[in-house]
RNA sequence: GCUAGCGUAGCUCAACGGCAGAGUACCGGUUUUGUAAACCGGUGGUUGUGGGUUCAAAUCCCACCGCUAGCUCCA
């Protein structure tokens, strides 16, 4: 007999070799059909693999999962992933499978064709997936030890599956299969008991993804696909779906003229339209009155710095990829540049670097004017690679700049420093330039070049604590100013296991890091950390905000610095009388503003709230009798300081309306005989609709003090319904 | 950067080897209007760029530039 002990503590009798589906049976068969998997010993596992099987513990602890629980989307997903990639088999034999796990919204399948699969096979394969669906197999579990496993997915031409049995899997003694039909896969598991539980589901899209995440690795292609345990559900999500694509902010900055990205111009290089700028505009100077209001001095800095600065900071090297090329003064300069990494690879990997080759070199750097005659040629390589070092340190090579923290540096060496005046907190609007990866480039979102609302301060290890607390607490405030209230926060660790890629000490990352653990535990700020997302010279939090159709953005960032100001030597004189070393808080509530902007737009679709839109008011005429009033009233409404138009065309006010309700206009005024002869105006809100008439100054008192609170009245007007993350179920093998 | 798909008027799209078109925007005129589209007329194109195939190329082929999705990356 197997006791198994159910949620409510009860203790139910069982057969030796009972499922968790016996289980469910014995309470209802509503139950049992109900069932999509179950927990046993706080596992997820399927409803039909035996109990004891499952679990040394007795009585077994049982928890009957049935669609209502969300870790059942998660095995429903798989599953269907599963079936997809049976679909797939079917309709193009020699297929090899990778990995197939869940994700958020559905699942996806990586898989080696050799036809490439395009949106137009989609009926198809749904199709096959349906017929599969229809025919309701179950799905089998079974174990092999590793000799067997391996014989197996060798017999099917699985090579990946067989490589990652042999790495991947390498201290795995036995591993799991599932069986269904045909259709074998190395898998974890769990799975739902048979295809019929699947009641909607979707191919979304197909891309390409690395075998691994590897870069360098084979190239597969990804198939995504999403389902549900209802269409309705399904239904409801591609709502969603359509509902972002609807607030695509590449779209709509192009339809409301917010902002332009041109070919022209350059990849990734935006252009602020005046409607886009005076959003960014209206946001900096708020957040510029916010930082004077809490001992925030302004700076500026160049947008270009020597490369030698970036050397000390440790952004050239460690970001060389992603930077534009430096600009040298000598013409020789490019070239003597790729001479030395071609030698410290030689130095460091014995990268091959032919004696032919160098002399080229040497022989092109002469003829552009270098002067060779004291090199090494017949020195070490490091030798040779430390007169060309010097001699590159003596030219002129300029960066743009990536990062403002340098400069702001500089900034804090330009003075010397008491404990009297810190913390020196120093702040700009920095432009900087990276080189991104064409294929990240994003609208707004991801761009090369960017304005961060950045500012450094320089604190003494007593003041980190209170300091880090009182940024935080601005990010907070600046976040909730554009009603942005609901974000967690991420406390980004440097990765233990891999401590090449960050600089500085252990103990001065430990301390960083415990202080960040501390601020976060006495604000009472939930947190997750995350191991390896820390900045090479420090760990940091990263607000993860969500907007109004739940999805995440990354935002605003609080990073906390042990290591730049050792590098640049950064000092003061303390109450002691000696020198002391600062640390530095790196922050910036927005991000950038091209990125925190184009997610506003998707945020609002559009639609700003009074105080961030770029046209706020349009005065519209009746006819061409009331020009001249509205013209009064449109300079009224302008020395009070909106930002206000008027629409004078000869067209019927509902056209006037129309074209303004489509611009998301917030408030129009119109004007006609009435108006005129009692000194009124008719207002009509872009979302409540026609208000009535108004004394010309109350409307303007009305307008006025909706500004002044930074009142915000256009989101969640579509309440929609929030979908868990299912989890990163089953997705080991 | 990689894989796949896509580039036609300012915008949204049609034409898919045989005369490059529609709606909208814009310009001119008529209309003088009270809360989501009045009417008439007109301008606008070396079909992303460069090469090739063909009697003939927006259409087929090649290269480059750019965009999109995903991967990889993100100080």
């Amino acid at each position: 007999m197997l006791q198994v002990k159910l949620p409510d503590g009860t203790i139910v009798d069982h057969p030796d070799h009972a499922t968790a589906y016996d289980v469910a049976s014995a309470i209802s068969p509503r139950l049992a059909s109900a069932a999509i998997g179950a927990v046993v010993a706080g596992q997820v596992t399927d409803i039909l693999r035996p109990l004891s099987e499952a679990t040394d513990e007795r009585p077994v602890p049982l928890q009957l999962l049935t669609e209502k629980d969300p870790a059942s989307l998660a095995i429903l997903r798989h599953s269907c992933a599963h079936i997809m990639a049976r679909a797939v088999m079917r309709l193009w034999p020699g297929v090899e499978l990778a990995f197939g796990p869940t994700t958020g919204h559905g699942y996806y399948y990586d898989i080696a064709c050799s036809h490439t699969i395009s949106e137009d096979d989609f009926p198809r394969i749904e199709a096959e997936m349906q017929r599969i669906v229809d025919m309701g197999e179950p799905f089998e579990r079974f174990i092999c030890d590793r000799e067997e496993a391996l014989k197996l997915v060798d017999g099917m031409s699985q090579s990946l599956k067989v490589e990652h049995i042999n790495t991947g899997l390498a201290t795995h003694p036995t591993v799991s299969f599932y069986r269904q039909g045909e259709f074998v896969d190395l898998c974890r598991g769990p799975h739902i008991p048979d295809a019929k539980r699947v009641k909607a589901f979707k191919l979304l899209s197909v891309a390409g993804a690395y075998w691994k995440g590897d870069a360098s690795g084979k190239q597969l292609q990804r198939l995504y696909g999403t389902a549900w345990f209802s269409q309705k559900d399904l239904d409801s999500y591609l709502d969603q779906v359509n509902e972002a694509k609807r607030r695509d902010h590449r779209v709509l900055g192009k339809q409301l003229n917010l902002f332009a990205i041109s070919q022209e111009v350059g990849q990734g290089l935006c252009l602020w339209l005046p409607k886009g700028a005076t959003i960014r505009a209206t946001l900096e100077d708020f957040i510029k009155r916010e930082l004077i209001a809490r001992g925030y001095q302004p700076v500026y800095s160049p947008h270009i710095g020597r490369v030698d600065m970036y050397e000390t900071s440790g952004h050239f090297p460690y970001y060389r990829e992603s930077q534009f090329a430096p600009i040298f003064g000598h013409d020789a300069g490019a070239l003597v540049d790729y001479w030395v990494r071609r030698l410290e690879a030689l130095i460091t990997d014995g990268t091959a670097f032919s004696p032919e080759d160098e002399k080229k070199l040497a022989d092109s750097a002469k003829l552009m004017g270098m002067e060779l005659a004291d090199f090494p040629s017949n020195g070490t390589p490091t030798a040779r690679k430390e007169f060309l070092r010097t001699w590159e340190k003596q030219q002129e090579r300029y960066l743009l700049k990536p990062m403002n923290c340098p400069h702001h540096v500089q900034i804090y060496k330009a003075q010397q420093r008491s404990y009297r005046d810190l913390p020196v907190r120093l702040a700009e609007f920095g432009t900087v330039y990276r080189h991104e990866q064409s294929g990240e480039l994003n609208g707004m979102l991801r761009v090369r070049g960017l304005t961060q609302d950045d500012a450094h301060l320089f604190v003494t290890p007593d003041q980190v604590l209170e300091e880090f607390k009182s940024t935080l607490e601005l990010v907070k405030f600046v976040l909730a100013s554009v009603g942005l209230n609901d974000y967690r926060v991420q406390l980004s660790c440097r990765d233990s296991k891999n401590k090449s890629k960050y600089v500085g000490t252990d103990e001065g990352w430990e301390n960083a890091q415990n202080s960040l653990r501390k601020v976060l535990t006495e604000m009472q700020m939930p947190f997750v950390e995350r191991e390896g997302e820390a900045a090479f010279y420090g760990p940091k939090t990263d607000f993860m905000v969500r907007d109004c159709i739940g999805r995440e953005w990354q935002l605003g960032t609080v990073q906390l610095d042990f290591n730049l100001p050792e590098r640049f030597q950064l000092e003061y004189v303390g109450a002691d009388n000696q020198t002391h070393r600062p640390v530095m808080i790196h922050r910036a509530p927005f991000g950038s503003m091209e990125r925190f902007t184009g997610m506003l737009i998707e945020h609002f679709a559009g639609a700003f709230p009074l105080w961030l839109a770029p046209e706020q008011i349009r005065v519209m005429s009746i006819s061409d009798k009331f020009e001249d009033y509205a013209k009064q009233v449109e300079a009224r409404f302008r020395a009070a300081g909106f930002r206000v138009t008027t629409d004078l065309r000869g067209a019927k006010i509902n056209a006037k309306v129309r074209d303004a309700q489509v611009e998301l206009i917030p408030y129009m005024l119109i004007v006609g005989g009435r108006d005129v002869e009692n000194g009124t105006v008719s207002i009509r809100d872009r979302i409540e609709g026609d208000l009535g008439a108004m004394p010309l100054e109350a409307a303007l008192t009305k307008l006025q003090n909706e500004v002044a609170e930074r009142t915000i009245r256009q989101v969640s007007e579509k309440k929609f319904q929030q979908f868990d993350e299912a989890g990163e179920a089953a997705n080991e093998y």
